[in-house]
DNA sequence: GCCGTTTTCGGCCCGACTGTTTTCAGTCG
């Protein structure tokens, strides 16, 4: 059972419960221990009987969710979570990922009208029943079912995260259970798309039926799909589906190539190699003539008889990538290995966990050689962010630090909100002192698209300003970006030197691989974060590099591989590009 | 349900927006 799979079934308890109408304070704790649960950077279920104690001590893990987390792991299952299973249809989950639609309405809607499900959701709204209901209007009709359609564009896919976790998963039972050659994770997995729709795996082996058969034992499990000689699928408690197909070993590195796609980046490769006299399939290339297979062993093989170089799977979506790489010119993508610090974090001076010589120490152990600490500002009362005054205190707590500590540079910021007229939360005399400062927007998404390009431009005029976080405000899955020209935006962040930041958080994701090469094009500075809200988290960095490699950056477009004097300069705007 | 203590109970993040109301409930971040 993985941490998420624990995490997911503390969620659903504090949903159910919500919809009961329990306590919301034991609700909110059954959501901080899945929040926690599902940022811990280790296995609960690997240190569980060897180390309970560091399971023990996270923050919001009591008595009783730890009882729990044993009952999972122990039987499968918890009894407190059954029980409210069998008290409300399960199926009344899924309408609280309707947008507008809460537990409070949810409740109303299944005691009023049996509502169970979308589709009964979706037919009471289109006969016009929920109006009926108090508290209800046409208005808020009509919005339920716009929500239901977008919903039903998502559903199905997950984010990458996710896929990672259980990929990585069943790679290490594979190959710790069962007689496995070669064995790779392909697909957008491989590709590192920030959602994903299935996981493929390609094993060789010596003996399928054993490989076949350990794969659908594995422990994630929730039904096995499929089963046969070369092929099994199973689909996970979340519902991901999992392809293990057992290949050749002289058409691995073809197999690879063919189900690591994209489907586009596959069709043009398809298109040159019969323009090249070659057929090209799954099972390796072929001469078109004799019918002789040349390549299929190795993956780079195939790029080669091509007359190409190897093409990073990031890139693989036929969007000018084989052009360049036949002119020997595919960026040198960034890697993890270049970042040399985070500059976006909380600490418990906000909604943070951790204290800044804990995330310090977490950088450290990174080796990172700097990071920075931002905290909230004060329009955000739910997370008490920072007034002028707190923020002046926590800048003097940092240079205490950095007096009795090296090692690690810890610089001063802030990630300020924008407020609705594009002015800034906190008075510039104040922000100025900081060593840098990341405006971002949390409130007021629903502006126009015109209003929210100005009131963004209008903040990166701000002289103190130098990266703006998570410039669209999507989550993936859950939210759509807020309206706004993009371009705009690139144009305002290079005229007055800010950088735009790709927040590695899993659930942003923002900007998108598509704008983060738009920017570099426009000639705009990238930074890297990962937003961390514990020292745990600092990890979601890969993420985000994932993102800047699917987007064609390198090395020199993002600050956060620059050395430390230099990234000073670009954060003071004495340095841009 | 967790946490911390002024220690075994009582507090726990709150303000804005929307659509429904005629003073507020529900949702979101």
């Amino acid at each position: 059972m993985t941490n998420q799979d624990i995490a997911s079934v503390f969620d659903e308890i504090a949903d159910i419960l919500e919809i009961k109408g329990d306590n919301p304070f034991r609700v909110r704790s059954y959501r901080r221990a899945a929040e926690t649960i599902s940022a811990l950077p280790f296995d609960i279920e690997s240190v569980i009987d060897t180390d309970p104690d560091r399971i023990r001590s996270a923050p919001g893990i009591g008595v009783g969710t730890f009882r729990k987390i044993q009952e999972l792991i122990e039987t499968g299952s918890c009894q407190e979570h059954e029980n409210l299973r069998r008290e409300f249809p399960p199926s009344l989950l899924e309408l609280l990922r309707v947008q507008d639609l809460g537990p409070k309405k949810i409740a109303l809607f299944y005691k009023h009208l049996g509502i169970r499900n979308l589709d009964e959701l979706e037919a009471a709204a289109r006969q016009e029943k929920l109006r009926e209901l108090p508290g209800m209007g046409a208005k808020s009709e009509l919005k339920i079912l716009k929500s239901i359609e977008e919903l039903r564009h998502r559903q199905g896919r997950f984010r990458l995260d996710y896929g990672t976790e259980i990929s990585n998963r069943i790679l290490d039972y594979l190959r710790s259970q069962a007689n496995v050659q070669r064995i790779a994770a392909a697909g957008s997995v491989r590709r590192r798309k920030e959602t994903i729709g299935d996981v493929d795996v390609l094993v060789t082996t010596s003996n399928p039926g054993d490989v076949i058969r350990t794969f659908t034992t594995f422990p994630g499990t929730y039904e096995v799909q499929a089963q046969g000689e070369t092929k099994a699928s199973i689909r996970t408690r979340q519902g991901l589906q999992v392809d293990l197909r057992v290949v050749e070993d002289d058409a691995f590195g073809a197999c690879l190539q063919y189900f690591t796609g994209s489907k586009e980046h596959n069709v043009a490769l398809r298109e040159r190699a019969k323009r090249m006299g070659f057929k090209i399939s799954e099972y390796g290339l072929f001469d078109t003539e004799s019918g002789d297979r040349v390549a299929g062993r190795e993956e780079c093989e195939i790029y080669e008889k091509l007359r190409l170089p190897w093409i990073p799977p990031e890139l693989r979506e036929n969007r000018g990538e084989i052009e360049k790489a036949e002119k020997g010119e595919l960026p040198a993508l960034v890697t993890i290995d270049n970042i040399r610090g985070d500059l976006h974090m909380h600490t418990t001076a906000s909604d943070g966990r951790n204290t800044i010589e804990e995330m310090a120490a977490a950088g450290l152990e990174r080796g990172y050689a700097f990071i920075g600490i931002t905290d909230h500002s004060k329009s955000l009362a739910m997370v008490r962010g920072l007034d002028e005054e707190k923020l002046l205190r926590q800048m003097e707590e940092i240079e205490a630090y950095r007096r009795t500590n090296s090692g690690i540079e810890v610089l001063k910021g802030i990630e300020v909100d924008i407020l609705a007229d594009g002015s800034l939360d906190l008075d510039t005399s104040v922000l100025s002192q900081l060593d840098f400062v990341i405006a971002s927007i949390h409130s007021r998404f629903n502006m126009t698209r015109d209003e929210m390009t100005r009131r963004i431009c209008r903040a990166l005029e701000n002289p103190t300003v130098s990266i703006l976080a998570h410039p669209t405000g999507r989550l993936l899955l859950q939210r759509d970006a807020y309206q706004v020209d993009l371009e705009e935006i690139i144009k305002a962040a290079v005229a007055n030197r800010v950088c735009l930041e790709i927040n590695a958080y899993p659930a942003r994701l923002d900007l998108s691989d598509i704008h983060c090469r738009m920017a570099r094009d426009m000639g705009a500075l990238i930074t890297i974060n990962s937003d961390s809200h514990t020292d745990g988290m600092l990890h979601y960095m890969s993420f985000g590099v994932d993102t800047a490699r699917r987007g064609w950056l390198e090395a020199e477009d993002v600050i956060n591989t620059y050395p430390v004097d230099r990234l000073k300069r670009v954060l003071k705007k004495q340095e841009y590009r």
